[in-house]
This record gives structure tokens, C-alpha cells and sequence, in this order.
RNA sequence: GCGAGAGUGGUGGAAUUGGUAUACACGCUAGUCUUAGGAACUAGUGCUUCGGCUUAAGGGUUCGAGUCCCUUCUCUCGCACCA
């Protein structure tokens, strides 16, 4: 009557493995190349909540992939680090003027005991932290080659402005016009910043996806982000002016029906091109644009809104005067911040021409009236002189060529993406490694200098004028010239956050060398990594940042693949239950009673509520914490519970009572080898066939990462094995075996119970026999006209002649047949006949 | 609006190339037992008017559709005036 002791038992092989290095991983030549794999985590922000139940469910993932490749012969490279910069320490330090350091390696103390309570087969001393100057001298030296190859640079220009954090934000951190981090509303500020030419990769990021064994969600985001367009540049002649005005266009075929033009408020051209009768009303507009927040902006919904500039273009096809406006709903950030507009073809220019009483010009022969809705499917031209009867790809083609022979234009490729805004006006980051020299210009911190790290200040405090507290320290600011010895002062911004997750699966390959920031050799042995699993949050963030600096290592001739991530796996999120009310409100769930299986009322009022899955938060009172049930059920049955939930690219709720069959499922194991008989003999044919069987399951779903039905495979094996009397001492070393990945701890006791030596990790993964699998009779399935009808048992591999005879022979089927014409017979082998009958 | 994904019992979810829908688990019902433990064991559990009917709804292809095709609805996620 034993109970299941999981804490004596994790706690003991925990430590047996900390103590024997059971995970350490070496380079071994003698490993063949296709018996190398590299399995990575995507490394926690270390937070003041500790892991939740979203990070052990991709590291139980990795970790059960892993522990499955070791037992298959594979040199698993495993590892495990903290993303340790970040404002979160960074505005505790603020308000309680704690080191962020402080904070923060507290933070990796209390997640590492929390990782390695869950059993992980991490390699422990090839941990990182990217905070930790060692570290950071790479990154830092890694920007020093993007710098020296003119891939940063310094531009001051309007940028995403967080008033809140007080620093810049890339475009990747602005969601829906907010703070990605803190919600905030951001604004545009003109500021000097540090800035990637990201852009200068573009096409490789995108032509490269199609090489990468990635969600094909993943790729469309970062394909979606990339925007790539294929278009033409077109150059309109002004009137009284000897400028041109560029456009971008993907439909310089409706050139004949441009009757207007917009430029952007922040376009350069607005000044010189606002004559005097029209000045006073385009000052006020662009003064009452600057006011907009870019999601005003950008609010679909809103009314268009624009100027008459006063002046005007001529349109190279016809030389019609075009009056040009100015006007917010083009973008400055995107083409050239000015546009052709054809209002009969577009919605938005459509809406705007309207408003303004602008001309519309039918182009593309349209089923609707164009001066009452905008026709934006394809059509055939009219009204277009030479192009018309042309469909669209053969006008756009014929415009092309004219517009480069007429020298008005050419053909011309966009992108949406911008340039990374790289440098933060903040604290807790990597130094930037540059120096500004009033003579030489800015260059570098000399290698030998580096790390540079990051000086002690008093105030954590942004100034919030786009500076970093780092100017408040002159004698860090204040230095020599590397170059001319002359005075100068250090760059006082810092990285972003995503710096050092950029290569950090790099430095686990070689995470103590000091000469280098990876020994070329070591990176040949483990890249690409394999395997990469993570949550859909980064799908453009870190996982195009990462890519982006892998290629340009790969440039360098520093790295030797194309990309660092071949395999990317997205685990979903762990939802939880809330109680929905009739008006759609949450209730938390203290405040829900059941009154019957499946019916839940609000408590207080009695109104019947439903059960709903939602995001866990503390308002909801639905957030679990993996530590409570690491305590009262142990680690196995959290990772066995959280694979077992469902598939893993799937979101799930996590349900505790489901929990508990899992925690049920170990005991009954612990029970089977502890309390019944256990003897060394034959098994019996139909056990033999389960257990290959189970084996057969247990290692393909394994294998392709369908961990929720191998584990009810095992359950199956266990459910028939604790029908047992007496049970076989091979199956359990099976069943050992089998569960060692998914739950180490139990795995390596029951091996110990079983008189083996430890570590089970270190034996060899079951095989099974195929011809053990098979059934020497098997059910067939008798339908008539589709219809199941009878069932029959029939030798394996029978022929087909015999599984028809004895199909007539059946009295069932004789009953639906009976006084009918068979049409038809089909048989699927040891599967199915179907009859069809008239 | 555009793009991607998903809808299967009371619940989480299974179902090779189209071939027995609902494996496994939870919950529930009845019983046995006890060291009253979120116990264990046994039996049952999609609906049903017992003819049948069931994979969001409707249509199609097929001997046969949860799976393929079309239409519609709902939900989740991402992007969003991108010219």
C-alpha cells in the first residue's frame, strides 16, 4: 500500500545527475555528421513570477525529443540560458534602485531550481546569460562587424517613441500603434539613433524561408512582413518647377487614370510645392496632423482627410495637368511617400476624390458605375489610348517599356520592411561599442578593449530626452580617440533586448572560450540547430532579428550555414477555464459554483454561466503555478500531464482534474512494481503483440513529436499489465524503457527496482518486431452499400476470393442481400468489403 | 478589409494513402472494498421514438468522406490606408 513516493524519488536522481554529469555533452569525432543534433529551447526571460505552465511544455517537448535521440545513438547538444537584459529589472531598479543585476540573477536562481526540479537533460555547464559581461563582449563584437561592414549606421529620423519606457522602439515592437512591452501609445520622435540596414537582406530573409522546415504561419508572417512588391517608379514632371515627383506604383498601367496626386505631410517637396494662396490652409493641416498618434492615423475607418498643395504635376502619358494634395492616408515610411492616384480603381483614393469633388476616370472596363463605387477587380483597359483592349499583365508590361524608353520611369521592387532601429535610451543593455571622435568621426572600441561594459550609475532613470542615464557618468563618457588620441566621448545608448538572443545559440557551442566568440570547428559539428521550439510570439521579432545577424555572420565567413534554425516548431499556448456570463463578462472562477457535471452558476447571483477557455490572468483567478503541482504530484506528472493535454502546436486549456489521471496513471505504475509479482518469463503471444505493438507507437509518435498519443499507448500497455497476476520482468524494463524520456525520475527508479544499473538515459532505446505487430486474424468490416452491416474474421493477408467467399457464406450479409443484384464488390485488404447492392 | 489556422461526446482530445468515427483521459451512473485517499477495483456511458441518426451548416465527387472540392457560419491568431 505504498504510496507513489515522487518527492524522495525526483529528488534523489535529480541530484544523481547533477552529481555524475549524466548530461554533459562533448564533441565526439567518432559520432557520424547525421548522428548530430542540435535541440534548442528559446531561453526564458528570467521574470520576478518564475516559469509558468507555457515554458515547461516546450522544454518537456525538447526534452523528451532529446532523452529519445540519446537512447537512438544521437550526440544531442542540449541547452539551457537566460535572455537576462530587459526592463522589467530595469524599472524595479528604478523604482526601488535594486542593480538590475541583483534582481535579475535572483530571477536565474530561482528559474534554474525550477528547471532542474522538472528533470531537464540540459548540459548545465554550457549555461548563458546575456547580461554577463563574457557573454556580452561577443555581442558586442558581433555589432562592431555589422558596424565595420556599413550595416549600422546613425540617421536621426522620426522613429516609434514609447513615452512610458522612454526610448525608441523598432517596428516590430509596435503593435497596433502600441508599446509592444508595456501597451503605452507611442508616438513619433525625431531622435538620433543607431539603425541595422536589415533591409539590405531582404530578399535573402525571403527567398531563404523556402529552404526552412518552419510552420508555414511563421513564414507567411515574416514573408507578410518582409512585403515584398513588384511595381514601377514613375516620374511626373511639375509645373513651374524643375523638380520631379517619384512615385511607386504596382498599377502604372492606370496611369490614364491618375487625375490627382498625394503627397505625404512629412514629404520632403511640401514647402517648395504649397504656393501662397494655398500656404495658411496647408500649415494648419500638417500642424493638426502632427498631433495624430500614428494609430489615428492609420484608423481605417476614419475620414480621409488632405490639402490642395496649389500646385501642379503633368502625367508623362497625356501631359494632363494633375493637381497634387497632401495628405495623411499616405505614409512617408512607405514607397517614396507619394502617390498616383486613380480613383476609379482604388477604394482609397475613391473616398478621398469624393470627398474633394476630384475627377474619376474609368480605366479598366468595370461592371459598376465608377463615379458611384470604386471597381477593383481586374479588367480589360479603355480610356487609355494605347493600352486599351490590353489585360493587366500584358498593359503593365507595355507601360514598363514605355515609361524607360520616355525616360519617365522604371520598373521597381518595395519592401514594407524597414530598417531595425537598434539603439535604446536605456540602462540595462549592451553597450554599443562606439566612439565619437570630433576628428576621426565615430569608430570603434579597439577588440582589446572589449567587453565594454556597462558603468555603475546612482539614477536608473531615463533622462527622456533621448539619452541614456549612461550620459550621467562623465568619466565613462569621457575618453580618447582609438584612432587620434584625441578626446572624445562614448556612445551612451544600448541594444535592444533582442542583441543578444540574435546568437546565442551560437555561444552554447563553445560557451567558455575567450579568444573567440565561437572556434569555427565546434560550429560545424553542431550547426544548424535541428530542432527549435518556441512560442509564436517571436514569429518576427527574434526569429527574423536572428536570421538577419546569422547571415551576415555567414558573409563574414564565421558561420557555416545559410540559417540557424532548420526545424522551427510552434508549442501553443496553455490556456486555463473561465466562466462566461450571458453579456459575454468573464467571472472568476472562486466565483462559480457547479450545481451539476457541466452546468456552473455565478455563486452570488445564480446566473447560469459557461465554461470557456481563456488566457490565464490574475483578475480570473484561473493562473496555474507548475511549482504547486511539482510539490503535490511531482515533476513526472506535470510533464506527463502537459503532453499529454493534446497535440503540442495546439492551445489547450489546462484542466487540474485531467491532471489527476495522469498523476493516476504513475501511481498505478509505482503499484505494478512495487506490490505485484514480478517473474522472468515468457510472454504470452497476445501480451507479446501489445507490448511490440506499443514499442511500434511509442517510438514513431515519439519520433515525429505526437507525444499525447504515445502516451496513451503506454497507457494502454499499462491498463493490460495491471490485469495481471503475475507480471513478466521484460515488459516492465519495456515499459521503463519506454517512459524514460517522458518521465525520467520514475523511469530510472523502476530501472533501479529491476536490478539495473543507473543511468537508464545510457541504455539503448527498444526495437520492436514488425512481425510480432501483426494479427494472424483480423476483423473485417462487411458493408452494404456503404452501410456497416457485419463483421467477419478472416486470416491475415487472406485473398481476396476467400474474404469473399466466406463474406456470401455470412448469415448477416446473407439477410441484406437477400432477393438483390450485387452490383458491385470491393475489398480492402484485412480492412473491408463493400457490397453494393440493387 | 487582407492573410493564416481551427470547428468531432458533458470536457481535453484519437482516427495510415479517403476504408469500423469517438482510442486514451476526465466527468458521470451503479456496485465492491477500505488503512476515508483528490484512493483502488468491477460494470456502464455519443444521440435515439430502437427504424435509425451523428464529426459547425448546406451541397458535391466516390462503392465509401471527419478526411477531397464548392458555398455559408462561428472562433482564434497575425497584418492593417503598403499605393
Amino acid at each position: 500500500m505504498s504510496k507513489y513516493p515522487f518527492n524522495e524519488i525526483e529528488k534523489k536522481w535529480q541530484k544523481y545527475w547533477e552529481k555524475n554529469k549524466t548530461f554533459r555533452t562533448i564533441e565526439d569525432e567518432s559520432v557520424p555528421e547525421e548522428k548530430r543534433k542540435y535541440v534548442l529551447d528559446m531561453f526564458p526571460y528570467p521574470s520576478g513570477a518564475g516559469l509558468h505552465v507555457g515554458h515547461p511544455e516546450g522544454y518537456t517537448a525538447t526534452d523528451i525529443y532529446s532523452r529519445y535521440l540519446r537512447m537512438n545513438g544521437y550526440n544531442v547538444l542540449h541547452p539551457m540560458g537566460f535572455d537576462a537584459f530587459g526592463l522589467p529589472a530595469e524599472n524595479y531598479a528604478i523604482k526601488t534602485g535594486t542593480h538590475p543585476y541583483t534582481t535579475t540573477k535572483k530571477n536565474m536562481e530561482n528559474f534554474t531550481r525550477q528547471l532542474k526540479s522538472l528533470g531537464f537533460s540540459y548540459d548545465w555547464d554550457r549555461e548563458i546569460a546575456t547580461c554577463d559581461p563574457e557573454y556580452y563582449h561577443w555581442t558586442q563584437w558581433i555589432f562592431k562587424k555589422l558596424f565595420e561592414k556599413g550595416l549600422a549606421y546613425e540617421a536621426s529620423t522620426p522613429i516609434n517613441w514609447c513615452p512610458s519606457c522612454k526610448t525608441g522602439l523598432a517596428n516590430e515592437e509596435v503593435k497596433e500603434g502600441h508599446c509592444e512591452r508595456c501597451g503605452t501609445k507611442v508616438e513619433k520622435k525625431n531622435i538620433r539613433q543607431w539603425i541595422l540596414k536589415i533591409t539590405a537582406y531582404a530578399d535573402r530573409l525571403l527567398e531563404d524561408l523556402d529552404t526552412l522546415d518552419w510552420p508555414e504561419s511563421v513564414k507567411t508572417m515574416q514573408r507578410n512582413w518582409i512585403g515584398k512588391s513588384e511595381g514601377a517608379a514613375v516620374f511626373f514632371k511639375l509645373e513651374n518647377f524643375d523638380d520631379t515627383l517619384e512615385v511607386y506604383t504596382t498599377r502604372c498601367d492606370t496611369l490614364f487614370g491618375a487625375t490627382y496626386m498625394v503627397i505625404a505631410p512629412e514629404h520632403p517637396l511640401v514647402s517648395k510645392l504649397t504656393t501662397k494662396e494655398q500656404k495658411a490652409a496647408v500649415e494648419k493641416y500638417l500642424e493638426d496632423t502632427k498631433h495624430k498618434s500614428d494609430l489615428e492615423r492609420t484608423d481605417l475607418a476614419k475620414d480621409k482627410t488632405g490639402v490642395f498643395s496649389g500646385s501642379y504635376a503633368i502625367n508623362p502619358v497625356n501631359g494632363e495637368r494633375i493637381p497634387i494634395w497632401i495628405a495623411d492616408y499616405v505614409l512617408i515610411s512607405y514607397g517614396t511617400g507619394a502617390i498616383m492616384a486613380v480613383p476609379a480603381h482604388d477604394d482609397r483614393d475613391w473616398e478621398f476624390a469624393k470627398k474633394f469633388g476630384l475627377p474619376i476616370i474609368e480605366v479598366l472596363k468595370s461592371d459598376v458605375d465608377v463615379q458611384t463605387q470604386a471597381w477593383t477587380e481586374d479588367g480589360i483597359h479603355v480610356n487609355s489610348q494605347w493600352l486599351d483592349g490590353l489585360n493587366k499583365e500584358d498593359a503593365i508590361n507595355k507601360m514598363i517599356s514605355w515609361l524607360e524608353e520616355h525616360k519617365c520611369g522604371h520598373k521597381a521592387v518595395n519592401y514594407k520592411l524597414r530598417d531595425w532601429i537598434f539603439s535604446r535610451q536605456r540602462y540595462w543593455g549592451e553597450p554599443l561599442p562606439l566612439i565619437h571622435c570630433p576628428k576621426c568621426g565615430t569608430v570603434a572600441v579597439p577588440d582589446e578593449e572589449l567587453p565594454l561594459t556597462l558603468p555603475e550609475v546612482t539614477k536608473y532613470e531615463p533622462s527622456g530626452t533621448g539619452e541614456s542615464p549612461l550620459v550621467n557618468v562623465p568619466e565613462w563618457v569621457n575618453t580618447k580617440c582609438p584612432v587620434c588620441g584625441a578626446d572624445a566621448k562614448r556612445e551612451t545608448n544600448t541594444m535592444p533586448q533582442w542583441a543578444g538572443s540574435c546568437w546565442y545559440y551560437l555561444r552554447y557551442i563553445d560557451p567558455k572560450n575567450k579568444d573567440r566568440f565561437i572556434d569555427p570547428e565546434k560550429e560545424k559539428y553542431w550547426m544548424p540547430v535541428d530542432l527549435y521550439v518556441g512560442g509564436t510570439e517571436h514569429a518576427v521579432l527574434h526569429l527574423l532579428y536572428s536570421r538577419f545577424w546569422h547571415k551576415v555572420l555567414y558573409d563574414l565567413g564565421l558561420v557555416s550555414t545559410k540559417e540557424p534554425f532548420q526545424r522551427l516548431v510552434n508549442q501553443g499556448m496553455i490556456t486555463s477555464f473561465a466562466y462566461q456570463k450571458k453579456n459575454k463578462s468573464l467571472v472568476p472562477v472562486d466565483k462559480v459554483s457547479e450545481i451539476s457535471p457541466g452546468k456552473f452558476i455565478e455563486t452570488e447571483t445564480g446566473e447560469e454561466v459557461t465554461q470557456v477557455t481563456a488566457k490565464m490572468s490574475k483578475s480570473l483567478k484561473n493562473v496555474i503555478n507548475p511549482d504547486d503541482f511539482i510539490r503535490d504530484y511531482g515533476a513526472d506528472s506535470v510533464r506527463m500531464y502537459e503532453m499529454f493535454m493534446g497535440p503540442l502546436t495546439e492551445s489547450k486549456p489546462w484542466a487540474t482534474a485531467g491532471f489527476m489521471g495522469v498523476y493516476r496513471f504513475l501511481d498505478r505504475v509505482w503499484r505494478i512494481i512495487t506490490e505485484k509479482n514480478i517473474e522472468d518469463k515468457e510472454l504470452d503471444k497476445e501480451l507479446d503483440k501489445l507490448m511490440n505493438k506499443t514499442i511500434k507507437k511509442v517510438s514513431q509518435d515519439t519520433e515525429t513529436l505526437n507525444f499525447n498519443t504515445a502516451i496513451s499507448q503506454m497507457m494502454v500497455f499499462v491498463n493490460e499489465l495491471n490485469k495481471l497476476e503475475t507480471v513478466p520482468k521484460k515488459t516492465l524494463e519495456i515499459l521503463a524503457l519506454l517512459m524514460s524520456p517522458y518521465t525520467p525520475h520514475i523511469a530510472e527508479e523502476m530501472w533501479a527496482l529491476l536490478g539495473h544499473e543507473p543511468s537508464i538515459s545510457k541504455e539503448k532505446w527498444p526495437t520492436w518486431d514488425e512481425k510480432k505487430c501483426l494479427d494472424d486474424e483480423v476483423e473485417i468490416v462487411v458493408q452494404i452499400n456503404g452501410k456497416l452491416r457485419s463483421r467477419i474474421m478472416m486470416p491475415h493477408n487472406a485473398e481476396k476470393d476467400a474474404v469473399l467467399e466466406a463474406v456470401r457464406n455470412d448469415e448477416k450479409t446473407k439477410q441484406w442481400t437477400e432477393g438483390k443484384t450485387i452490383v458491385k464488390e470491393i475489398v480492402v485488404p484485412n480492412k473491408l468489403v463493400n457490397i453494393v447492392v440493387k
